[in-house]
DNA sequence: ATGGCTGAGCTACTCAGA
């Protein structure tokens, strides 16, 4: 099964690409973020023409997720963490492999920036809320896959120049120490535990030349509970969606489970 | 390097992103 993650910022400035990409790649299951788009706007016919299925957590504007399957998935819902700012960040599901039931969680996370204002704290209320929902979850479920677009600078190596970010709500230690507190519960990075030094970016931004230059960040990531770390076939950035026209500033990364 | 570029809403310009 291939599960994807990618922030598209924005649906339907993108959805040619998406189809493009799709055609391609063939998900199972492709989780986006970033959709900018109220859930009426949202195009569900420009995926179901190519067999796919779509479940929105939209907002006008800004932030929204969705998922987009071709298989089925079970108890959609939009409300894990309860967000007194109302924006939509996450969307989860349950999904059947072949001999296990898995909690699918898509998440976008709140960037932060600029640091020491209302904005940053939210993105640490939310974090905050997000771990303490994610402790509960996993009393009852074993077996979660969370996915997407965390702002989160992980370590110094997955960021071209970390002295720039060491003070950037993406990569402060207090925020990066949210991202181990999360792990800690039981989670696997999935893309560093098979990449244990490999220097690979998701996100690189629209100006000063930095795709070219690969000042880019690793800040899309799958966490998957330790248990089925064994079910994890391969993981894979794929770059390619970055180097085309009118690409989203982050590139799809890729996901085979058993 | 607190700028650079891009998208949404709207139709001039601000807000947000990372």
């Amino acid at each position: 099964m291939k599960i994807i993650s990618w922030n598209v910022n924005s649906v339907r400035a993108r959805v040619n690409n998406i189809k493009d990409y799709i055609k391609l790649a063939k998900p199972d299951i492709l989780l986006l973020q970033e959709i900018k788009t109220q859930n009426e706007n949202f195009p569900f016919e420009e995926f179901s023409k190519i067999g796919y299925e779509s479940y929105v957590n939209g907002q006008k504007s800004y932030n929204g997720v969705a998922i987009i399957s071709k298989i089925e998935i079970k108890n959609i819902e939009k409300n894990f963490i309860n967000d007194n700012f109302k924006q939509s960040r996450i969307i989860t599901a349950e999904l059947k492999l072949k001999k296990k039931e898995i909690e699918l969680i898509n998440i976008y996370v709140p960037n932060g920036n600029p640091v020491d204002t209302e904005k940053y704290e939210y993105k640490k209320d939310w974090l905050k809320k997000f771990i303490s929902n994610i402790k509960k979850k996993i009393q009852r479920k074993s077996n979660i896959l969370i996915a997407g677009d965390f702002n989160i600078i992980p370590e110094e190596i997955d960021v071209h120049d970390f002295k720039r970010y060491e003070n950037d709500a993406l990569g402060r230690l207090e925020i990066r120490k949210k991202y181990r507190e999360l792990i800690n519960l039981g989670f696997r990075d999935v893309y560093r535990f098979k990449n244990k030094t490999k220097q690979e970016y998701t996100f690189w931004d629209y100006f000063a030349g930095s795709w070219q230059k690969n000042y880019g960040m690793r800040i899309d990531h799958f966490l998957i509970s330790n248990n089925l770390i064994e079910n994890i076939k391969s993981i894979n950035i794929n770059k390619k969606p970055r180097s085309k026209e009118k690409p989203s500033d982050h590139t799809p990364i890729e996901l085979e489970i058993i």
